[in-house]
DNA sequence: TTGAAAGCGCTAACAC
DNA sequence: GTGTTAGCGCTTTCAA
């Protein structure tokens, strides 16, 4: 079946490109009424559907929207196994395909990467993930596409980013173990160095210590890759320094493998551990017992992603940072500290 | 900055457009190799990257695979909540990213959204999920864009399609249940008269009950939807049943559900109950106790998924229909019967 | 080996 | 109101 173009409708209709073009885009104060209709009946009948190749081409939009998660790590080829992404995904698509638009979704995992994201398919925007990198900001910077931030702490002004209250979200959570009575309490987390947003949530931990008078120990913070794996491995490590009765876990993902392996290991949570967790993934409501975390609405983050990069597009989005709360959802991994009773 | 375009590099090379555009597509032959030699090094210098638009509306490929999620349930807008295709979909991610191409993914609540899809982006090819309807069928058909079809049980011989040997998974699974001692199994699933692979499950299950010389009985087969809320409410129904010691779930996140509830309710899995799902998401290895499952490597199946799209595209893929075994991933949440040891 | 030019489907400025 | 036309960036045929 040969593509119907816009030129087979004028020519059904008997009229001219651009008098279609009018109706299609719904200029229809410059076209006949009776024109109009019978445009939109070739349309109908025909079941034209316009090209956005043509239209990009053309200098208007490609309804495309580029969901960017960088990946320099590339031994790791799957994005989704941190279901952050998943559900942050979904609410973007969500929004957008109301919209009209489309996602187009790719890992990358070189630095110019970007480029070619961008310009190959004529984005109409982009959704960025997790980026800290100066050397990418400025490529980012350098191309014109409307762009959003996601968890990106950046200090140049000149890039949009949506961002959570890190440190205040990881005092919370600290701050939740202490007033159960635990004293010890580990945290663990990806590597910091390398990632802004996790020394937030380590300033939130330290804070909420502070805040309590309670001093701050090296040995308790565990550094690693923010995996399930992790987290299991880890386990052993804590479960060693017999007085720690608590942890928080800066991704859900941590907590699982945690709780898997102090399970495994005859522990009883929260009993002999209370455990707090990070992000509230859907995961997170399933496991057994349901996971205490602060939640940050995933998918609702991912929507107002969606309708944020809209906005960008549109020139119409005041706040160059959107700063969103976070809020405990306590389920049964956290409970008073049996001493403190 | 305003985009580099193919002649933008001829004037900088003093050549014209077609000879850049012979080098861009690697037709070295017909140039000269100090004429390619400067093309390459303009290219770079400017960082130029082909405008895919362009290309498509040239009638080249726009490298944009189409990734589509039928979703006629209106209510239901997350897509990621079935951790399926979540990983699915990153194995298509990451074939055909290395092969250049990129996703649209969609979900498409209409019939008559693939049309949309196909022709606005003028897809290269399209992955579409779940198609049972011949609406659809049909309508995909009128398209001339290579597709593939997953989990699809349609008997067109035009359509290429990957399935899974579901008759006899399911009979595995069921068997292995039975083998360990078990009679009276539960059979958890979606709506079964809605999908053709469901009822293909059901035949596995009833036929290793019959090898097995074990009656079917109707009050053991318990249909809802695919969620983990269903598998949550139904387990109360089944635990009514007193003598009902095992379950197979068409799905993981069905069995994640039971086994959240069974827990609940103070059994033991599997001393109480044994279960197994259906998939093997990567959450069956982090749960407690970890999900015995019928495993279909649904990342391995993904990435199948992107070299297969990529075969009908350039018209080396033999078969029409791509059939995978399943394996069952035994782990602790199924045992032999008390009863029967 | 290289270049000129037509055409892919669409938009928008401009003329009628 | 409507039609004409010149691009948008690229491929490809055909000549040179």
């Amino acid at each position: 079946m040969k593509r119907v173009t816009i030129n087979d409708i004028a020519q059904i209709c008997g009229t001219s490109k651009a008098t279609v073009s009018y109706v299609i885009n719904g200029r229809v104060s410059k076209v006949s009424p009776e024109m109009v209709r019978k445009v939109e009946e070739a349309i109908k009948a025909t079941g034209y559907v316009p090209s956005l190749s043509a239209k990009s081409l053309a200098g208007k939009g490609s309804k495309l929207i580029g969901v960017i998660i960088p990946q320099m790590d590339v031994s790791k080829k799957m994005i989704f196994e941190n279901p952050f992404y998943s559900e942050f995904i979904s609410g973007i698509e969500y929004y957008l395909r109301n919209a009209g638009y489309s996602i187009v979704l790719r890992v990358v995992n070189s630095d110019n990467c970007f480029a070619d994201m961008m310009m190959k398919w004529n984005l109409d925007g982009a959704v960025v993930f997790g980026i800290d990198n100066d050397k990418m900001l400025q490529i980012l910077g350098s191309y014109k596409v409307p762009t959003l931030l996601i968890d990106s702490y950046i200090t140049h002004k000149d890039f949009y980013k949506m961002n959570l209250r890190d440190e205040e979200a990881s005092f919370m959570a600290t701050n939740l173990l202490i007033q159960d009575g635990h004293e010890k309490i580990a945290l663990v987390t990806g590597k910091i160095d390398k990632s802004v947003l996790l020394s937030k949530r380590l300033d939130g931990y330290k804070r909420a210590l502070k805040e309590n008078n309670i001093p701050f120990e090296e040995r308790f913070i565990f550094q690693g890759d923010v995996t399930y794996e992790y987290g299991f491995s880890v386990s052993q490590k804590i479960v060693a320094q017999a007085d720690i009765t608590a942890v928080v876990a800066t991704a859900d993902i941590l907590a699982f493998g945690i709780m898997n392996y102090l399970q495994l290991d005859g522990k009883k949570i929260p009993d002999d551990f209370s455990i707090i967790g990070f992000d509230d993934t859907y995961q997170a409501k399933i496991m057994y017992p349901k996971l205490t975390t602060v939640g940050q609405n995933i998918s609702k983050r991912g929507e107002m992603a969606g309708e944020i990069i809209l906005n960008i597009i549109h020139d119409s989005q005041k706040e160059k940072e959107t700063l969103m709360s976070c809020e405990i959802i306590k389920r049964d991994t956290t409970k008073v500290l049996k001493s403190a009773e």
